[in-house]
DNA sequence: ACATAATGCACAACCGATTGCGCAATACTG
DNA sequence: CAGTATTGCGCAATCGGTTGTGCATTATGT
């Protein structure tokens, strides 16, 4: 810990040490070796004298040399939901599988963090940038474009580079269908139905009150426009929502379609804080958390399809003929009591 | 996108277009221009052209020359909980603050993995590594030192590096109280109360067993050792605990201290696919999730500190003075009615 | 035995920044 | 106006790998 300046072991120290030249501990550590006409003899003992000296190639120089840093580089807003981290999680072990290494980085949906972020990714030199989630991933497009840098928009799509998300307006449709189901159910066909969360501003909300009107269309039950309040994604913002509503019929809607599960938290502490009980309201949650499913087997969620999302990105990344607006869209899934 | 080698610019290239040399270029982008006597009439029309160019440094090149790679690396179990996902977030926007770059890898709890990604990282040249929750921070540990790159443990403490770690006896000890004193209020003081989940070769699930113990000795209370159950990290292991618990005692205990949110899961599933009711048991969990909290307000949950101990890292990496085996405990905060 | 081919390895030029040093031009001093 | 100090900038070496090329040495063919 105290030694200063420890000096790291080179290829050329390890040259001198195996009594060869650089360039052959090169191709020697790297698998070119056989091309390059090593004999075996040279090269396992080279490897050995490598190894028991604990020598690690440095990947700033292969990088700068070979002009491919096998760096791929993924933008993300939050890490604090099962969603984003499991989008997190799984791009990392796909990019382990095909030898890259992923760098992720959190951006909290602001703007600026946005671009800071993927420039700092594009001076690193990342083979792709994923933009997940951004607020504004066509600019983020237009300044990777610039550079030469390729980008795949991930669950928010862009104009200028192709996208994977999940399929909204299907996924809310059956959300708000099972929804309706499960009111019918309890013989209460046609008591109002709520949307709560999420920002008029960005695709997949408009997408998914898209979805939500279709399906109560398709029952013929009118949805007045005012019950759609897509009021951002802080928790807090479902209070006043929640409150307005209630001041304004004297009675808590029979449904709620909670549009993220940051949300549904919002909603949770709000019922609690209130005294109201929650049994008694149908929630539909577009987002899955297995804690919320756990402690409410009734609530209806639905789950994105993380893997197979993550699946497409890499398709998509290694060459699959695509056009830049190009939006591949995943099915999600329902969980929660259907019956 | 179809373009073949877009060639990114050099400093070379901007010291031909502006009429100048790469070492100006050089010198005006990183700042040390004023040290270099360079004039400012140069230094912004260097700016300048560098800015409409669209230029970005290379980092690695930078890096290479500078011996000095401006980037810290984190290995982590996993980032599906609150605990570390808050870690890794709040450990990239101090890195960001300090000028670092952060890179952030999940391990799986698996040692190997964890020994592939620190070497992984040691090759990219990280300054420091942080093993948090590392299943064996000691060989990690030994290996960076091998390589001249210092370590700092986080979550469990290791021998060969300094730990920040939470204060699991004593979060233990104020849940198991606080549970106790729940029981008291329900008129039953002296049911049973069990302990399920974690690891018993893992420091943290040995520190919170034994304030387990401590709570209930200080109240006289006997506890049998088979009533504590560390039955691993996963949920599902809880089932054959509580149905094993159930058959030889013929009923439910009063009271459980569960280990970890994903324990929590476990637990819930398992009254849920059984039929029993989770509200007439007092639950305590040693670790806080937000959703879990708010649809059971009545659950006893240990928030760690993270941004402290996040903050106490950095310290230490900052050069705050230390020794190898040295431990920092950071109080976590018992959270629930403790009415 | 001699020409040719194959084998085994090292040389040296890069990749793109950083930085010690030196040189010219200008400013200042007496 | 000669001599020194300061200003302003470029040269070239360097960080640690990679890779095109070339030169001995040994093997093969006739």
């Amino acid at each position: 810990m105290s030694t200063e300046a420890p000096k790291r072991l080179t290829i050329y120290d390890l040259a001198k040490l195996a009594d060869s030249s650089p360039s052959t501990v090169s191709a020697v550590l790297n698998g070119t070796w056989r091309s390059r006409r090593i004999s075996e003899k040279l090269a396992t003992r080279i490897l050995s004298v490598a190894t028991d000296a604990d020598y690690s190639v440095n990947m700033q120089a292969r990088a700068l040399r070979r002009e491919r840093s096998g760096i791929i580089g993924m933008i993300l807003p939050l890490y604090d939901n099962r969603y984003f981290s499991s989008i997190a999680q799984i791009f990392e072990a796909e990019a382990r599988k095909r030898g890259l290494f992923a760098i992720v980085s959190c951006t909290n949906r602001d703007p600026q963090q946005e671009q800071d972020a993927a420039q700092m990714m594009i001076s690193h030199r990342v083979e792709k940038l994923i933009c997940t989630g951004a607020t504004d991933p066509d600019s983020i497009a237009r300044m990777c474009q610039a550079q030469g840098v390729e980008t795949i928009n991930l669950d928010l799509p862009g104009k200028l580079a192709p996208s994977v998300i999940s399929a909204n307006r299907d996924g809310a449709r059956m959300l708000t269908k099972a929804i309706l189901d499960r009111l019918k159910n309890c013989g209460r066909p046609n008591d109002p139905i709520i949307f709560v969360g999420g920002r008029i501003e960005d695709h997949n909300t408009r997408e998914r009150i898209a979805g939500f009107k279709e399906a109560l269309d398709a029952r013929g039950i009118e949805s007045p426009e005012n019950n759609i309040m897509p009021c951002g994604y802080s928790g807090s913002r479902a209070a006043p929502v929640l409150d307005g509503y209630l001041l304004k019929h004297k009675a808590l809607p029979s449904a709620i379609f909670v549009n993220s599960t940051i949300t549904l938290e919002g909603i949770a502490r709000w019922f609690h804080d209130q005294g109201h009980n929650m049994s008694e309201i149908v929630f539909g949650c577009f987002d899955w958390d297995p804690l919320a499913a756990v402690f409410n087997p009734h609530f209806l969620m639905v789950r994105q399809n993380v893997p197979i999302m993550v699946e497409r990105l890499f398709e998509l990344m290694e060459g699959a003929r695509y056009t830049a607006g190009e939006v591949i869209e995943i099915q999600p899934e329902i969980l929660g009591d259907l019956t």
